[in-house]
RNA sequence: GCGGGUGUGGCGGAAUCGGCAGACGCGCUAGAUUUAGGAUCUAGUGUCUUACGACGUGUGGGUUCAAGUCCCACCGCCCGCACCA
């Protein structure tokens, strides 16, 4: 008989809500915390799919494992609820985004409880609730007050379809990340936080966690921090006027054979000559009429022009001219490269695409077929000559210290964070502009700082949010003087809100602080942050930033937010590739929960393959996953709902099953506390298959399974241990304990090999000497078969695994 | 181009330290049972071979008594970054 798995699932989920079973209600200091968080969802309108559950079982299970290992667990769920669909929907409708978003977090919510997760819904959060950005306003705040949020006008992602300006993160080659529009590049007044500030931080903190490498490493590439020297130029003819560049290669001076600005360098007006000016003003306009996409396109071509000035070369006085070229990056170190064609690729190919100078210094290469960037003996290059690399660029560092023309330098590719937003949907920044054109912060007083309601959600096209239809809103009055002033429009970016919500679920309802500072002690940093992969420098980084800033200011006592982080993989379709709408392959969790139940669904999914592996959806699978669980129903219930015969109370400790019992438990505990669910599940039905091989069960052992099997399929787990006797949930039950003494067996199988390879197996004692185990190996029929008419060359005997004997 | 990862049956995947390759599940084959089965139970299932046996973890080399595991070179796939000086 199958279980009805609809009529446990239902049961338990209202035993669990009605009881309270997850609430964590104290932190009991007596007893270890273990604080394990899901990357919160932002709550679509199409409901949760089949990736969601990956994860969060995954969490789930640990979650509940922990609980019966005695930990005190934090297992919260909340919702990230500002963004852009819900603003699209208030365009398409002019209803209140925040009505769609309500809707959609119902949905959520009962997909999410007929999942049977453990959350302690006491402490939902949404980054949509007052309450809640109330707090993500006071840091801001806090931000502003040291310095670190400031307004600047800068060229900025705008994008016209989407109405908005866009961060770097949010362009992926050109287009927007969401919904692929083209952006532009505009200059345009924003907020922008000083991430950059604490890039070395960044940096140097990702040694003390313990996340993916691949991730460190893609946070490693994005802060792109590098080390050199800054040079000064002076510009020939115009000895006020000097260029600083930044290069790695310092020790390349003396083959800069030409300089290259950016073509929005401030000083390209300055320097270029009457002659060269209108080619100049044309590649300039022609440039800025590029989007990012054309001007980081691979296949082309590099271009610029002359501007007819010259540098003078700090170390040997020659003058070299003074290129633009889009090459040259404006957001990236001066604007402004010393070209050295012999030992850089892109300088190399723009020399010969101009047909400029190419003077070697660096000996090992050929540069009449390639630049050559690799170490070597320095060559026509005065006083570095002789030297290698790494010498090189330490004695022209000091050499330029000491001339005053240079230092030494680090460059970052991690630009400030553009912090605005001309949407609704977000938080207010809570900033008054005044008449006299000075800005100040809101109160903290008046915080939060509600969101308006708008008649308009369409953005009023001047590049201001819809908060600037919000007439009464926007305008004020200082009571004190009478100076008017005009409430800052921009919002929030998304991001804002998870920047911090895992602290804000230490202590969701708190009127003074963000959270209680104890109560964050307690249970700071947390221990298992499980989500995709695709927040590795968006979410994640801005995260830690905002953290390491609080800690800087005594907010939270721990430098790191998450000290383990884990992906979680795709779940791809049954045609192996990507579930899409489009493609037809999406499955609908909802329909599997009808149709096979929660259980099914959780332990198919942790049964599926490496949690942080791609794996493709499989019927089948899942089929497999409930014939599982219905192998176990059958074993321990009879057709009429009672315990079966089989399970006694009365079995001693020389019962067979008993080896495979502590087995499994070790195991299962072990693979379970590293994420391996696939094969801690296995092990489970290597336990299943043998127990149904016996007439009896001892209780105990039945007991212990159930057990172990209740994180992954809480419902199912419930209902045995009830009819096992039971009469409450098993929630809080300690999790099954094995005896070392159990899984040492005296008799082993040891393998008998001849030259490598397996002729013979034999029981053996696990102590046997080797001088033993040689012994009972020569006496075996098939050994002695095999080595006949062979010399013994050597014997290697290794206890307890095999004897290997070398002959010919 | 650079960085990271990965490659094992028909499929998803196992294999702590170098020590029996293919656990577990799916699929498939045969049988039992059943009015019926996409249910259940039993047996089998890497390839070649009648058998003995041989071969077998992307390819080619190497180290070792012993290699999926270590070393060298190459190939394929996936992810990230991509003119960052």
């Amino acid at each position: 008989m199958a279980f009805p798995h609809k009529e446990i699932e239902k049961k338990w989920q209202n035993y669990w809500e009605t009881e309270k079973t997850f609430r964590t209600d104290r932190e009991d200091t007596a007893k270890s915390k273990f604080y394990v968080l899901d990357m919160f969802p932002y709550p679509s309108g199409s409901g949760i799919h089949v990736g969601h559950p990956l994860g969060y079982t995954a969490t789930d299970v640990i979650a509940r494992m922990k609980r019966m290992q005695g930990y005190h667990v934090l297992h919260p769920m909340g919702w990230d609820a500002f963004g852009l669909p819900a603003e699209q929907y208030a365009l398409d409708t002019n209803e209140h985004p925040g009505t769609f978003t309500e809707a959609n977090v119902k949905i959520f919510r009962r997909q999410l409880k007929s999942l049977g997760f453990s959350y302690d819904w006491d402490r939902e959060i949404n980054t949509t609730d007052p309450n809640y950005y109330k707090w993500t306003q006071w840091i801001f705040l806090q931000l502003y007050k040291h310095g670190l949020a400031y307004v600047d006008e800068v060229p900025v992602n705008w994008c016209p379809a989407l109405g908005t300006v866009l961060a770097n993160e949010e362009v992926i080659d050109g287009v927007s990340e969401r919904g692929g529009h083209p952006v532009e590049r505009r200059p345009m007044k924003q907020w922008i936080l000083k991430i950059t500030a604490y890039a070395d931080r960044l940096l140097e903190d990702l040694e003390e966690i313990d996340w993916p490498e691949s991730i460190k490493e893609m946070q490693r590439n994005w802060i792109g921090r590098s080390e050199g020297a800054e040079a000064t130029f002076t510009v020939a003819d115009q000895a006020d006027e000097t260029i600083k560049v930044f290069t790695t290669r310092p020790d390349t001076l003396f083959g800069a054979t030409y300089m290259v600005l950016a073509p929005e360098h401030e000083l390209v007006e300055k320097i270029t000559t009457a002659a060269e000016r209108e080619k100049v003003d044309e590649y300039k306009k022609a440039v800025s009429l590029k989007s990012d996409l054309e001007r980081t396109e691979l296949t082309k071509e590099k271009s610029g022009v002359f501007t007819g000035a010259y540098a003078i070369n700090p170390v040997n006085d020659e003058k070299i001219p003074i290129w633009i070229a889009d090459y040259v990056l404006i957001t990236y170190g001066t604007g402004a490269v010393m070209a050295v064609p012999a030992h850089d690729d892109r300088d190399y190919e723009f020399a010969k695409a101009f047909d400029l100078p190419i003077r070697e210094v660096v000996s090992g290469g050929n540069i009449a077929e390639a630049a050559y960037i690799d170490d070597g003996v320095h060559v026509n290059s005065d006083f570095l000559n002789g030297l290698h690399n790494e010498k090189a660029i330490e004695k022209v560092i000091e050499w330029l210290e000491e001339n005053n023309v240079g230092r030494r330098e680090t460059s970052y590719r991690l630009r400030d964070w553009l912090f605005s937003r001309q949407r609704y949907w977000g938080e207010p920044i809570p900033i008054i502009h005044w008449e006299d054109g000075s800005m100040s912060a809101v109160d903290e007083s008046e915080l939060p700082l509600m969101l308006p309601d708008v008649g308009e959600f369409k953005p009023p096209g001047n590049g201001e949010s819809p908060l600037a239809n919000a007439t009464d809103w926007l305008e004020v009055t200082d009571p004190a003087t009478g100076m008017k002033g005009r409430r800052e429009t921009n919002t929030m970016p998304q991001w804002a809100g998870s920047c911090w919500y895992f602290l804000r679920f230490i202590d969701p309802h708190n009127d003074e602080a963000l959270a209680d500072w104890e109560k964050m002690k307690y249970w700071l940093p947390v221990d298992l942050y499980l989500g995709g992969a695709e927040h590795a420098v968006l979410h994640l980084l801005y995260a830690r930033f905002w953290h390491k800033f609080l800690y800087d200011i005594g907010v939270v006592p721990t430098k790191e937010p998450f000290q383990k982080l884990y992906n979680q993989g795709m779940i791809l379709g049954e045609n192996h590739e990507k579930m899409s709408k489009s493609k037809g392959n999406v499955i609908n969790p909802d329909d599997i929960l009808e149709s096979h139940g929660a259980d099914t669904l959780r332990l198919y999914e942790m049964f599926m393959g490496p949690l942080d592996a791609a794996v493709a959806w499989s019927e089948n699978g899942l089929d497999g996953a409930r014939r599982f669980l219905d192998r176990v129903w059958r074993l321990l219930v009879t057709e009429d709902g009672q315990l079966t015969s089989a399970i006694s109370d009365s079995e001693g400790a020389d019962h067979k099953l008993w080896s495979t019992y502590y087995q499994t438990v070790k195991k299962v505990g072990d693979d379970f506390e590293h994420l391996r669910f696939n094969t801690g599940i296995s092990q489970m039905m290597v336990f299943i298959n043998a127990a149904n091989k016996e007439e009896t069960i001892p209780r105990g052992a039945a007991e212990g399974f159930v057990k172990m099997l209740s994180p992954v399929a809480p419902h199912v787990a419930e209902e045995l241990w009830t009819i096992l006797g039971h009469t409450s949930s098993m929630t809080y039950e300690p999790w099954p304990t094995y005896d070392e003494s159990y899984l040492v067996e005296d008799e082993v199988e040891v393998v008998l090999q001849v030259n490598g390879k397996v002729r013979s197996k034999m029981q053996m004692s696990k102590e046997a000497t080797k001088e033993k185990m040689e012994e009972v190996a020569l006496a075996d029929e098939k050994i002695a078969a095999n080595i006949e008419g062979k010399t013994i060359q050597k014997v290697i005997a290794v206890p307890g695994k095999l004897v290997n004997i070398v002959a010919n």
